[in-house]
DNA sequence: CACAACTAGTTGCGGGCGCAACTGTTGGCG
DNA sequence: CGCCAACAGTTGCGCCCGCAACTAGTTGTG
Protein backbone atom coordinates (compact mmCIF):
# COMPACT_ATOMS: atom_id res chain seq x y z
CA UNK A 1 0.00 0.00 0.00
CA UNK A 2 3.03 2.46 0.24
CA UNK A 3 4.30 2.13 -3.01
CA UNK A 4 1.90 3.98 -4.99
CA UNK A 5 1.39 6.42 -1.90
CA UNK A 6 5.12 7.18 -2.23
CA UNK A 7 4.86 8.33 -5.84
CA UNK A 8 2.07 10.77 -4.82
CA UNK A 9 3.67 11.43 -1.28
CA UNK A 10 5.76 14.77 -3.35
CA UNK A 11 2.63 16.12 -3.44
CA UNK A 12 0.68 15.33 -0.83
CA UNK A 13 2.48 13.74 2.16
CA UNK A 14 0.42 12.34 4.52
CA UNK A 15 -3.25 11.74 4.79
CA UNK A 16 -5.49 10.51 7.44
CA UNK A 17 -6.77 7.19 7.76
CA UNK A 18 -10.25 6.14 8.48
CA UNK A 19 -10.42 7.23 12.18
CA UNK A 20 -9.39 10.45 11.15
CA UNK A 21 -5.51 10.30 12.24
CA UNK A 22 -3.02 12.14 10.39
CA UNK A 23 -0.09 10.47 9.18
CA UNK A 24 2.39 10.18 6.85
CA UNK A 25 4.25 7.74 4.36
CA UNK A 26 6.44 5.69 6.12
CA UNK A 27 10.03 7.34 4.50
CA UNK A 28 8.14 10.62 5.56
CA UNK A 29 7.90 9.36 8.83
CA UNK A 30 10.73 7.63 9.29
CA UNK A 31 12.95 10.99 8.32
CA UNK A 32 11.20 13.39 10.52
CA UNK A 33 10.83 10.94 13.29
CA UNK A 34 13.98 9.48 13.01
CA UNK A 35 15.75 13.62 13.05
CA UNK A 36 13.90 14.50 16.32
CA UNK A 37 15.09 10.34 18.04
CA UNK A 38 18.33 11.09 16.70
CA UNK A 39 18.86 14.10 18.05
CA UNK A 40 17.64 13.51 20.88
CA UNK A 41 19.33 9.83 22.01
CA UNK A 42 22.92 11.38 20.85
CA UNK A 43 22.53 15.06 22.33
CA UNK A 44 21.53 13.17 25.88
CA UNK A 45 24.47 10.78 25.55
CA UNK A 46 26.94 13.46 24.40
CA UNK A 47 25.71 16.01 27.15
CA UNK A 48 25.58 13.69 29.46
CA UNK A 49 29.39 12.67 29.20
CA UNK A 50 30.22 16.47 28.66
CA UNK A 51 29.14 17.41 31.68
CA UNK A 52 30.73 14.49 33.48
CA UNK A 53 33.79 15.07 32.74
CA UNK A 54 34.26 18.44 32.04
CA UNK A 55 31.15 20.59 33.87
CA UNK A 56 30.27 21.67 30.72
CA UNK A 57 27.21 21.50 28.37
CA UNK A 58 27.04 21.12 24.54
CA UNK A 59 25.86 25.08 24.77
CA UNK A 60 28.78 26.00 27.04
CA UNK A 61 31.52 24.12 24.68
CA UNK A 62 29.81 25.91 21.35
CA UNK A 63 30.66 29.34 23.08
CA UNK A 64 33.74 28.42 24.68
CA UNK A 65 34.77 26.87 21.22
CA UNK A 66 33.60 30.09 19.28
CA UNK A 67 35.79 32.47 21.87
CA UNK A 68 38.39 30.13 21.50
CA UNK A 69 38.57 30.55 17.20
CA UNK A 70 37.60 34.44 17.96
CA UNK A 71 40.17 37.26 16.73
CA UNK A 72 41.20 38.12 20.14
CA UNK A 73 39.94 35.24 21.88
CA UNK A 74 36.98 37.54 22.90
CA UNK A 75 33.29 38.61 21.46
CA UNK A 76 30.35 40.47 22.14
CA UNK A 77 27.41 38.31 23.93
CA UNK A 78 25.15 39.41 21.03
CA UNK A 79 27.81 38.37 18.17
CA UNK A 80 28.02 34.36 20.75
CA UNK A 81 23.91 34.60 20.32
CA UNK A 82 23.62 35.29 16.75
CA UNK A 83 26.45 33.06 16.00
CA UNK A 84 25.24 29.85 18.35
CA UNK A 85 21.43 30.28 17.85
CA UNK A 86 21.17 31.00 21.37
CA UNK A 87 19.14 33.55 22.77
CA UNK A 88 20.83 36.98 24.09
CA UNK A 89 19.62 35.78 27.76
CA UNK A 90 21.37 32.51 27.83
CA UNK A 91 24.29 33.17 26.73
CA UNK A 92 24.56 36.08 29.37
CA UNK A 93 23.75 33.34 31.65
CA UNK A 94 26.11 30.59 30.32
CA UNK A 95 28.72 33.31 30.29
CA UNK A 96 28.14 33.72 33.62
CA UNK A 97 28.80 30.66 34.73
CA UNK A 98 31.51 30.43 32.79
CA UNK A 99 33.06 33.31 34.24
CA UNK A 100 32.24 32.12 38.11
CA UNK A 101 34.28 29.18 36.87
CA UNK A 102 36.93 31.71 36.13
CA UNK A 103 37.44 30.45 32.33
CA UNK A 104 35.75 33.26 30.53
CA UNK A 105 36.10 37.49 31.86
CA UNK A 106 33.83 39.90 31.10
CA UNK A 107 35.92 43.20 29.53
CA UNK A 108 33.66 46.39 28.90
CA UNK A 109 34.35 47.36 25.65
CA UNK A 110 35.76 50.49 25.06
CA UNK A 111 33.96 51.68 22.47
CA UNK A 112 30.32 51.29 23.96
CA UNK A 113 29.33 51.18 27.01
CA UNK A 114 26.60 49.15 26.68
CA UNK A 115 28.45 46.30 25.54
CA UNK A 116 30.71 43.82 26.85
CA UNK A 117 33.32 41.91 25.64
CA UNK A 118 33.72 37.96 26.90
CA UNK A 119 36.75 37.14 26.76
CA UNK A 120 38.54 32.86 27.18
CA UNK A 121 41.28 32.56 29.49
CA UNK A 122 43.79 30.39 29.28
CA UNK A 123 42.26 28.00 31.67
CA UNK A 124 39.52 28.17 28.85
CA UNK A 125 41.52 27.21 26.32
CA UNK A 126 42.84 24.63 28.07
CA UNK A 127 39.45 23.21 29.17
CA UNK A 128 38.24 23.68 25.47
CA UNK A 129 40.95 21.38 23.92
CA UNK A 130 40.78 19.10 26.29
CA UNK A 131 36.57 19.09 26.30
CA UNK A 132 36.74 18.82 22.42
CA UNK A 133 39.24 15.82 22.57
CA UNK A 134 37.16 13.70 24.50
CA UNK A 135 34.04 15.15 23.06
CA UNK A 136 34.75 14.84 19.30
CA UNK A 137 35.59 11.17 19.89
CA UNK A 138 32.21 10.76 21.15
CA UNK A 139 30.77 12.24 18.05
CA UNK A 140 32.95 9.95 16.00
CA UNK A 141 32.13 7.05 17.82
CA UNK A 142 28.28 8.03 18.15
CA UNK A 143 27.80 9.01 14.64
CA UNK A 144 29.82 9.63 11.94
CA UNK A 145 30.98 5.55 12.69
CA UNK A 146 27.62 5.07 11.62
CA UNK A 147 27.83 6.93 8.26
CA UNK A 148 29.43 6.20 5.09
CA UNK A 149 30.91 8.96 3.33
CA UNK A 150 28.13 9.43 0.90
CA UNK A 151 25.45 10.19 4.02
CA UNK A 152 27.99 12.47 5.62
CA UNK A 153 27.91 14.74 2.58
CA UNK A 154 24.16 14.10 1.76
CA UNK A 155 23.49 15.00 5.85
CA UNK A 156 25.82 18.05 5.28
CA UNK A 157 24.46 19.69 2.12
CA UNK A 158 20.35 18.73 3.08
CA UNK A 159 21.13 20.76 6.66
CA UNK A 160 23.03 23.17 4.81
CA UNK A 161 19.69 24.42 3.23
CA UNK A 162 18.39 25.04 6.96
CA UNK A 163 21.36 26.47 8.82
CA UNK A 164 23.87 28.55 6.60
CA UNK A 165 24.86 29.38 9.82
CA UNK A 166 26.37 27.04 10.95
CA UNK A 167 29.24 26.31 8.33
CA UNK A 168 31.01 29.62 9.22
CA UNK A 169 32.01 28.30 12.92
CA UNK A 170 35.27 27.50 15.00
CA UNK A 171 36.81 25.84 11.94
CA UNK A 172 35.90 29.00 10.24
CA UNK A 173 39.16 29.70 8.24
CA UNK A 174 37.81 28.21 5.05
CA UNK B 1 35.29 4.61 -4.44
CA UNK B 2 34.53 5.58 -1.24
CA UNK B 3 36.59 3.03 0.37
CA UNK B 4 39.80 4.97 0.66
CA UNK B 5 38.34 7.75 1.68
CA UNK B 6 36.06 6.34 4.43
CA UNK B 7 38.61 4.10 5.58
CA UNK B 8 40.58 7.31 6.18
CA UNK B 9 37.98 9.25 7.34
CA UNK B 10 37.21 7.09 9.64
CA UNK B 11 40.91 6.14 11.30
CA UNK B 12 41.40 10.26 11.61
CA UNK B 13 38.33 12.43 10.94
CA UNK B 14 39.16 15.65 12.74
CA UNK B 15 42.60 17.20 13.66
CA UNK B 16 44.21 19.88 15.96
CA UNK B 17 45.00 23.40 14.13
CA UNK B 18 47.95 24.90 14.54
CA UNK B 19 46.78 26.58 17.82
CA UNK B 20 45.71 23.27 19.24
CA UNK B 21 42.21 23.85 18.57
CA UNK B 22 40.52 20.81 17.82
CA UNK B 23 37.74 20.64 14.16
CA UNK B 24 36.27 18.16 11.55
CA UNK B 25 36.69 18.69 8.30
CA UNK B 26 34.29 20.62 6.27
CA UNK B 27 31.51 17.91 5.50
CA UNK B 28 31.49 16.77 8.59
CA UNK B 29 31.40 19.78 10.68
CA UNK B 30 28.32 20.57 8.40
CA UNK B 31 26.58 17.29 8.67
CA UNK B 32 26.55 17.43 12.75
CA UNK B 33 26.51 21.10 13.48
CA UNK B 34 24.21 20.91 10.63
CA UNK B 35 21.78 18.32 12.78
CA UNK B 36 21.88 20.20 15.73
CA UNK B 37 21.19 23.38 14.22
CA UNK B 38 18.46 22.65 12.10
CA UNK B 39 17.02 20.27 14.78
CA UNK B 40 16.89 23.28 16.90
CA UNK B 41 15.35 26.19 14.40
CA UNK B 42 12.78 23.26 13.65
CA UNK B 43 11.59 22.60 16.74
CA UNK B 44 11.44 26.13 18.26
CA UNK B 45 9.45 27.03 15.41
CA UNK B 46 6.93 23.82 15.49
CA UNK B 47 6.70 24.08 19.02
CA UNK B 48 6.04 27.43 19.65
CA UNK B 49 3.40 27.40 16.56
CA UNK B 50 1.93 24.18 18.51
CA UNK B 51 1.99 26.10 21.79
CA UNK B 52 0.54 29.11 20.54
CA UNK B 53 -2.46 27.16 18.14
CA UNK B 54 -3.47 24.35 20.59
CA UNK B 55 -1.78 24.75 23.74
CA UNK B 56 0.36 21.40 23.31
CA UNK B 57 3.83 21.33 23.28
CA UNK B 58 5.75 18.65 20.52
CA UNK B 59 5.78 16.02 23.57
CA UNK B 60 2.06 16.29 24.35
CA UNK B 61 1.02 15.84 21.09
CA UNK B 62 3.37 12.97 20.90
CA UNK B 63 1.98 11.20 23.90
CA UNK B 64 -2.07 12.24 22.72
CA UNK B 65 -1.21 11.18 19.62
CA UNK B 66 -0.03 7.65 20.84
CA UNK B 67 -3.22 7.44 23.17
CA UNK B 68 -4.92 8.32 19.45
CA UNK B 69 -3.78 5.40 17.84
CA UNK B 70 -3.57 2.67 20.36
CA UNK B 71 -6.03 -0.40 21.10
CA UNK B 72 -8.74 0.96 23.26
CA UNK B 73 -7.15 4.64 23.34
CA UNK B 74 -5.12 3.40 26.20
CA UNK B 75 -1.67 3.20 27.65
CA UNK B 76 0.12 2.18 30.80
CA UNK B 77 2.68 5.14 31.03
CA UNK B 78 5.74 2.82 31.09
CA UNK B 79 4.57 1.75 27.55
CA UNK B 80 4.32 5.65 26.62
CA UNK B 81 7.63 6.48 27.93
CA UNK B 82 9.27 3.69 26.13
CA UNK B 83 7.69 4.78 23.29
CA UNK B 84 8.36 7.71 22.98
CA UNK B 85 11.78 8.26 24.43
CA UNK B 86 10.57 10.08 27.41
CA UNK B 87 11.66 9.63 30.92
CA UNK B 88 8.31 8.25 33.28
CA UNK B 89 8.56 11.13 35.20
CA UNK B 90 7.76 13.05 32.67
CA UNK B 91 5.29 11.10 30.94
CA UNK B 92 3.58 11.41 34.33
CA UNK B 93 3.72 14.74 34.71
CA UNK B 94 2.69 15.27 30.95
CA UNK B 95 -0.09 13.02 31.30
CA UNK B 96 -0.89 15.08 34.50
CA UNK B 97 -1.24 18.39 32.66
CA UNK B 98 -3.28 16.70 29.49
CA UNK B 99 -5.62 15.25 32.44
CA UNK B 100 -6.05 18.46 34.42
CA UNK B 101 -7.52 20.16 30.73
CA UNK B 102 -9.62 16.91 30.58
CA UNK B 103 -7.94 15.57 27.80
CA UNK B 104 -7.08 11.87 29.18
CA UNK B 105 -8.59 10.03 32.11
CA UNK B 106 -6.22 7.57 34.34
CA UNK B 107 -7.94 4.93 35.17
CA UNK B 108 -5.97 2.49 37.41
CA UNK B 109 -5.26 -1.26 36.09
CA UNK B 110 -7.93 -3.69 36.97
CA UNK B 111 -4.71 -6.30 36.72
CA UNK B 112 -1.80 -4.83 38.07
CA UNK B 113 -2.68 -2.65 40.82
CA UNK B 114 0.51 -0.37 40.75
CA UNK B 115 -0.08 0.35 37.04
CA UNK B 116 -2.24 2.94 35.20
CA UNK B 117 -3.98 3.16 31.59
CA UNK B 118 -3.98 6.70 30.02
CA UNK B 119 -6.88 6.91 27.86
CA UNK B 120 -7.59 9.99 25.54
CA UNK B 121 -11.09 10.67 25.38
CA UNK B 122 -13.44 12.22 22.66
CA UNK B 123 -12.24 15.68 23.57
CA UNK B 124 -8.37 14.89 23.20
CA UNK B 125 -9.20 13.27 19.66
CA UNK B 126 -10.58 16.41 18.46
CA UNK B 127 -7.57 18.06 19.44
CA UNK B 128 -5.11 15.70 18.52
CA UNK B 129 -6.94 15.97 15.18
CA UNK B 130 -6.85 19.20 14.44
CA UNK B 131 -3.41 20.07 16.50
CA UNK B 132 -2.16 17.41 13.75
CA UNK B 133 -3.52 18.40 10.67
CA UNK B 134 -2.03 22.02 11.68
CA UNK B 135 1.65 20.75 12.70
CA UNK B 136 2.07 18.06 9.67
CA UNK B 137 1.25 21.13 7.32
CA UNK B 138 4.13 22.86 8.96
CA UNK B 139 6.57 20.35 8.96
CA UNK B 140 6.09 19.74 5.25
CA UNK B 141 6.36 23.13 4.48
CA UNK B 142 9.54 24.06 6.99
CA UNK B 143 10.86 20.54 5.86
CA UNK B 144 9.78 17.97 3.60
CA UNK B 145 9.10 21.00 1.15
CA UNK B 146 13.05 21.33 1.46
CA UNK B 147 14.05 18.00 0.34
CA UNK B 148 13.24 15.66 -2.26
CA UNK B 149 12.63 12.26 -2.11
CA UNK B 150 16.40 10.71 -2.47
CA UNK B 151 17.19 12.88 0.73
CA UNK B 152 14.08 11.77 2.41
CA UNK B 153 14.83 8.21 1.43
CA UNK B 154 18.56 8.63 3.09
CA UNK B 155 17.55 10.54 5.77
CA UNK B 156 14.64 7.45 7.04
CA UNK B 157 17.79 4.97 5.97
CA UNK B 158 20.18 7.11 8.42
CA UNK B 159 17.85 7.85 11.46
CA UNK B 160 16.23 4.57 10.80
CA UNK B 161 19.87 3.13 12.43
CA UNK B 162 19.66 5.49 15.65
CA UNK B 163 16.16 5.16 16.18
CA UNK B 164 14.95 1.69 15.66
CA UNK B 165 12.13 2.44 18.12
CA UNK B 166 10.80 5.21 15.94
CA UNK B 167 9.23 3.68 13.05
CA UNK B 168 6.41 1.54 14.83
CA UNK B 169 4.65 4.65 16.30
CA UNK B 170 1.01 6.20 15.38
CA UNK B 171 1.12 5.01 11.13
CA UNK B 172 2.21 1.53 13.27
CA UNK B 173 -0.06 -0.96 11.40
CA UNK B 174 2.99 -1.58 8.42
C1' DC C 1 3.53 -17.85 54.68
C1' DA C 2 7.27 -14.34 54.85
C1' DC C 3 10.81 -11.84 52.87
C1' DA C 4 13.54 -9.93 49.19
C1' DA C 5 13.85 -8.22 44.58
C1' DC C 6 11.66 -5.93 41.26
C1' DT C 7 8.31 -2.93 38.92
C1' DA C 8 4.68 1.28 38.13
C1' DG C 9 4.08 5.62 39.16
C1' DT C 10 4.75 10.11 41.77
C1' DT C 11 7.30 13.97 43.38
C1' DG C 12 11.36 17.16 44.89
C1' DC C 13 14.96 19.13 42.80
C1' DG C 14 18.24 21.27 39.72
C1' DG C 15 19.47 22.55 35.08
C1' DG C 16 18.45 24.11 30.29
C1' DC C 17 15.77 27.21 27.54
C1' DG C 18 13.32 31.62 25.76
C1' DC C 19 10.23 35.52 26.51
C1' DA C 20 9.23 39.79 28.50
C1' DA C 21 10.27 43.52 31.33
C1' DC C 22 13.85 46.42 32.87
C1' DT C 23 18.41 49.39 33.02
C1' DG C 24 21.72 51.92 30.83
C1' DT C 25 23.80 53.70 26.32
C1' DT C 26 23.85 55.18 21.70
C1' DG C 27 22.66 57.52 17.70
C1' DG C 28 19.73 59.96 14.65
C1' DC C 29 16.68 63.86 13.80
C1' DG C 30 14.38 68.06 14.55
C1' DC D 1 20.99 71.06 22.13
C1' DG D 2 17.09 67.72 23.61
C1' DC D 3 14.41 63.85 22.65
C1' DC D 4 13.06 59.28 21.38
C1' DA D 5 13.85 54.91 19.05
C1' DA D 6 16.91 51.22 18.81
C1' DC D 7 20.20 48.37 20.98
C1' DA D 8 23.43 45.55 24.66
C1' DG D 9 22.89 43.13 28.49
C1' DT D 10 20.60 41.46 32.88
C1' DT D 11 17.10 39.29 35.49
C1' DG D 12 12.33 37.25 36.87
C1' DC D 13 9.47 33.87 35.40
C1' DG D 14 7.51 29.74 33.58
C1' DC D 15 8.08 25.77 30.67
C1' DC D 16 10.54 21.40 29.48
C1' DC D 17 13.62 17.83 30.86
C1' DG D 18 15.82 13.81 33.63
C1' DC D 19 17.63 11.91 37.97
C1' DA D 20 17.04 10.24 42.45
C1' DA D 21 14.32 9.17 46.30
C1' DC D 22 10.04 7.46 47.72
C1' DT D 23 5.37 4.78 47.96
C1' DA D 24 2.89 0.96 46.93
C1' DG D 25 1.91 -3.33 44.71
C1' DT D 26 3.87 -7.69 42.45
C1' DT D 27 6.50 -11.80 41.93
C1' DG D 28 9.57 -15.33 43.02
C1' DT D 29 11.82 -18.30 46.46
C1' DG D 30 12.77 -20.85 50.58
Amino acid sequence: MTENAAAKAHACSYETDEHGLAHWTEAHADAWIGLLETHKQLTRALDAELTAQHGLSLSGLELLARLAAADQRQMHLTQLAGASGLSLSRVSRIIGGLEERKLVERHSCPSDARAVHAQINDAGLALVRSAQATHFASVQAAFFDQLDENEIATLACVFGRFAPRASGRCDAGA
